[in-house]
DNA sequence: TTGACTTAATTCATATATAAATTATTCATA
DNA sequence: TATGAATAATTTATATATGAATTAAGTCAA
């Protein structure tokens, strides 16, 4: 860990996720699910339902992969797919009482977990560590519109 | 983007790799590599060779997925796959010449790419982020000492 | 109204990601 | 020195990731 490569932002941001993310998974896991898996719950929970894309740009994760996931949260009931009166190529997902028990059952425990991790750095360089990348996604988003 | 979800730690980083990755890739893909293919050469190009488990840790690529990238650059040409004398069990990957060309062909774009990235941050704020990162995942493997 | 174009969801093919289990080895120690 | 614990690489099974191509609908202008 002492040369360019391990220190250029694509590393650093997937190092510090390979060292956070098996902690939530220990939490996942133990409910059956998978990370995806949760972000669709996470963010279901507080929409009520949501359009397959719209979930897809939520969740960040790429529509076909999503597909999938929904599929399983389907198949065990967590979830549901519904046809939009007017728009029959739109799909409305939305939570199921059994996929909202469920997030209520994991979500006391990923709280906790979270709390634990955010206490090994100060609010402020929190703060300022999610404006740089904010800042980060602005510029290369900006770089985007030049083509 | 306006919720806890979306601001948290996870998910700040990676909608930052989101954002950040296909940029990368646009290389990559021109030269029929993937993201961790290129990982595997970058690291390789500076060391020599390596033994896949510690490959594994310099790319953040878990072992069994490891195989399998390693096993598409051999079959390319790109890697060779040596057994090591007194230690029958280890494997020592190394690039070849073609891995080298290959890495030399791509490297000035990446480089180029990577300028115009990190352009858009001040670099003292660059060093702060990495700092704070590198906190927080001292952070959470001290956690695991504790169990 | 039709034909070119755009959208939304999905499928396909290929490459990883992850956890659990295997296969060989090497190590430590009774 | 036999033997159980620890290692290194790999395999297996299941879930995603990614880009290209499809399918089925909406949109819009000539």
């Amino acid at each position: 860990m002492n040369d360019d490569f391990d220190s250029s932002l694509p590393m650093v941001l997937m190092r510090t996720l390979s060292v956070v993310m098996p902690h939530f998974r220990t939490i996942y896991s133990a409910h059956k699910i998978t990370d995806q898996q949760w972000r669709v719950l996470r963010v279901l929970w507080q929409g009520g339902s949501c359009r397959l894309s719209a979930l897809a740009e939520r969740t960040l994760i790429a529509a076909p992969a999503l597909v999938g996931v929904v599929d399983r949260l389907d198949k065990r009931g967590l979830v549901v797919r519904r046809g939009v009166p007017n728009n029959r190529r739109a799909v409305d997902i939305s939570v199921t009482e059994a996929g909202l028990s469920l997030y209520h059952a994991v979500q006391p425990q990923i709280s906790d977990l979270y709390q634990q991790i955010m206490a090994g750095m100060p609010a402020d360089k929190w703060d300022d560590l999610r404006q740089s990348l904010d800042m980060i996604c602005a510029h290369v988003e900006n770089l985007d519109e030049k083509l």
